[in-house]
Order: C-alpha cells, then sequence, then structure tokens
DNA sequence: GCTTTTTGTTTTGCATGCAAAATGCTAGGC
DNA sequence: GCCTAGCATTTTGCATGCAAAACAAAAAGC
C-alpha cells in the first residue's frame, strides 16, 4: 500500500497536519524510523514532549504510539518512568534466532509448496536487481531489495499471522542491521545464499527451502551481532543528542 | 512499595480507584478478561463510553489499553470507527496453526535440553494434579493446569521472545478453548499426549518431545476448530447487546 | 568534605473538552 | 411504496489541563 516512502528517510520540514484518524499510526511509522535509523538511542529515554513539538502533536497520540511500540518490543514502558528505547543486547538476538529460524523455516515450506509463478517471477526479478545493487556495491539497495524479496516469500506462504510475528521479530533487529557494515566476503556468501533460495522456491524443494533459510538467518544473525557488538565497543556515546 | 498483584486472574468486584501508573495495564487484562469469557462479543463494537462507566476511568487509559490489544490482535480498529472485537475464523486457527506448531515444537526441543530437575519436577506435579482433574471431569481446573503445565515448558526453554510470541497467539485462541466443551474421548486422548509429553520431557528428548507436542497441538486446534463451528452455527445472535 | 534531607522542577498519567466523522432517523422526491 | 437527501445524535480522535510521582539540585547536618 504504501509506496511513498520517499520522505520516510528524510524528516519532513513541516509536519503539516496529518488526516484525523491516521495520526497514531504514522506517529508508529515515524516513531520506527526514528529508532531505526538510530535518532532515539538504545536504552535512551524517548523525549515525549519534544518529540510532540517536532511532530506537531499533542501527548495523546504519541503516548498510544509508544504503547504500540511497546507492545511491539521496541519500547519499554517502565510505570511513572516513561519510556525508553529498547536496547537489542546480543543475549536479544542470540534468542531471537531460533524463533526467527523456525518462522522462517516454515514460511519457506509453505511458500514452495503455495508460490504462483506469477509470484516466482517476482522473486526472481527482485533477485536479480538484488544482485545487480550487490555487484554495484550499493548496499542501502541491496537491503532494500533483500527485504522486499524475504516480504514476497512471507507473501507467497499465505499466512498472515506468521508474516506479522516474522516481521514484528525482523523489525526488533533492522535498526543492528542498519548499521551493519558487511564484509565483502560475508556479503559475497549472503548473495550465493540467495541463489540457492531462489533454486530452491524454483524447484519447489519446501524442505530444503526451509533449510537454506534457516541457515541464511543465522549468517545474517551473525551479522547483527557483530554489528551489536561493534556499537557497544564504540560505546554508547552516540545517546548525548542534546 | 505496592506488591498486590495477587488478585490479577480473579475479577474484583468493585472497581476501585487503581494505583496510578498501572490503570491501562489493568485495563489491558480486565478486556482480555472481558473478551475471553465472552461478554464482548466477536464482531461486535466495543462501546468505549459505557466500559469507561463501568471501569471509572476515563476514556484515555482506555484507548490506550485498546491500542495494546489491537497489537495484540484481540481486537481490530478501525480508522474513525473505532474498535470492534477480533473475530476468530477458522481460517484464522488454521493459520495459527502451523504457526504455533513451530514455536511450541521449538520450546519442547529447547526445553528438554535446559529444563533443571527442579522444573522437572514441578511439571511433573502439575501433570499428576492435572489428571486428578481429569478424573474428577473438572473441565475448567483442567484446563487451568493445561495452561500452566504449558507455560512451564515454555519457562523451561528458558527464551523469552519465544514464550510472548506464544502467550500472543494462545491468548487469540483462548476464548474458544474456554467455551469448547471436549469429548470424553478427545480428552482423555489428550491426557494420553500429556503423559507421553512429560515422558519426553524426563528422557529429555527434545526431538520426541517437539514432534508430540506439534500432534498434541493439533488436536488442541481441531477442538478450537469445533468449538468455533459450534458456535457459527448457533448463530452469532450474542453479538445483539441492546 | 561528605552524606543526607528538603525543596523546586520536570515529567508522567489521567481526566476533560471540543471538533470532525460516522450513525441513525426523518422527510422529501420519484 | 421505495429510495435518497438532509438533519440530529452519537461516537471517535485529538488537544489541553491538572495532580502525583520521579528527577535534580541546593542546603543542612555530621
Amino acid at each position: 500500500m504504501d509506496t511513498e516512502s520517499a520522505e520516510k528517510r528524510g524528516l519532513t520540514p513541516f509536519p503539516e497536519p496529518v488526516a484525523r484518524g491516521a495520526l497514531h499510526d504514522r506517529l508508529v511509522a515515524r516513531l520506527r524510523d526514528l529508532i531505526i535509523e538510530g535518532e532515539l538511542s538504545p536504552g535512551a529515554r524517548v523525549p515525549e514532549r519534544e518529540l510532540c513539538q517536532r511532530f506537531q502533536v499533542s501527548r495523546t497520540p504519541l503516548r498510544e504510539a509508544l504503547k504500540v511500540l511497546a507492545a511491539d518490543g521496541l519500547v519499554q514502558l517502565a510505570p511513572n518512568r516513561g519510556a525508553r528505547v529498547a536496547a537489542l543486547t546480543v543475549a536479544d538476538v542470540e534468542e531471537m534466532f531460533p524463533v526467527m529460524g523456525a518462522l522462517e523455516a516454515l514460511a519457506g515450506e509453505l511458500a514452495a509448496s503455495r508460490i504462483t509463478e506469477e509470484g516466482l517471477a517476482e522473486v526472481r526479478a527482485l533477485h536479480y536487481q538484488m544482485v545487480l545493487h550487490h555487484k554495484r556495491g550499493e548496499l542501502a539497495a541491496y537491503f532494500r531489495l533483500n527485504q522486499q524479496i524475504h516480504e514476497k516469500i512471507l507473501e507467497a506462504a499465505g499466512n498472515a499471522t506468521l508474516a506479522a510475528l516474522y516481521q514484528g521479530l525482523a523489525g526488533r533487529i533492522r535498526r543492528a542491521r542498519y548499521l551493519a557494515n558487511m564484509s565483502a566476503r560475508r556479503w559475497a556468501r549472503a548473495v550465493e545464499e540467495h541463489e540457492a533460495i531462489l533454486a530452491a522456491l524454483e524447484a519447489r524443494d519446501g524442505t530444503r527451502l526451509g533449510a537454506i533459510l534457516e541457515d541464511h538467518l543465522k549468517n545474517k544473525c551473525e551479522t547483527v551481532k557483530e554489528a551489536l557488538l561493534a556499537e557497544q565497543r564504540k560505546g554508547g556515546q552516540a545517546a548525548s543528542n542534546s
């Protein structure tokens, strides 16, 4: 639906009064971006008042949005102590990995048996476009296509519940992936794995696809963990905002 | 501080002014109970004003609670059209089943390798108490123990993320289970499966435990589906409130 | 000089108020 | 007689206001 992701990256200069009825939803998306982009550092308090001024909204919808994000696990709400951005620890990632693995394997199995020729064609197109971005060394574009491919597979699995859960987890680690700088070797390996994913999907071999996806995810998790460790090593001095 | 969280499950008769800072959390729990017990029929609008009067709270915390429940999937929020209790269709259950299966299998594998002797003893105690309730034909008590056992296994798995996701899904079908009347045969079979679960756990056979749990869940899902069909057949005339 | 207490400020949580949208009802037209 | 348009009521969504709790800093005590 929302294909207007152009202004999501750059902060809109004026926060024009958004349509009534969609305010808190927009705020959820906006806050998500802020967290993913690292503008709100993990562990830092969410400055309620400041964000209200920034977005030109009152505290009520903002607080509602925070509740939703808390339910999603992106922020933590302490009673009478406000919201903090949930810090993603290495232990968290190690917890999430087997869960995502199980979900992704399931998605692969379902997708292999259910994907249409049309869907397959779409994945194929996305895949080769992604390979192109890899060859050009365009990491950001690569990530976007990568994500789209996984979303397509989830879509092809035809299980909204599965998709929602997976996306929820993926959203939590997206910030770490955002700042991850893959090594050239790891990147090349990820592309190879994606070749295998496409092959298994075209062969409609669900078991194999599930296994490959799980392995692929393992590597992704390693990347995320390394990124987290690097960030921790650098110290959380990005937290000092104002 | 206030450590009186003992009466969380039982409904407090009077909605006395709850402690500041815990209001919306309490409301989430309260609304959950209302939905599970069927007082708020699936598909019916959530009467905001009415509930405010009932709980003696203003609309702000109630709306916040609804946002959380919406994120959990128990209610659906339509823009400018308020909240409706999410109707659980048979298709939904059929979607949720493989996901819960994958999660439960993972939980079983993890629990089998990680459970302590003490944890095992607790599960054993719960199990035999549950068997007792089965022999006495006490369905409600049986369900409670059953749920506690599964929670213990999840706890033993030592993966909070996994537990949270599973509990979220389980919460969505809890209402259907609440009104489910198992046949004597199915009930007996469920108890047998629980025997096998305990045995596999004691043998610390993760693979077998995972498989058993998945199978057990399958039967549980059949029960839920039957209950849903029975409810649909009876007609949603419980929705006509006023 | 250090700890502790007390006070002032900020922040949080909830209640309330008001405008826009939706819902229901009545009247008018075909 | 049925359908549609207009109006009134209800409901929803957001902004604002106020009291309590947390945070921070300064002053008092040791």
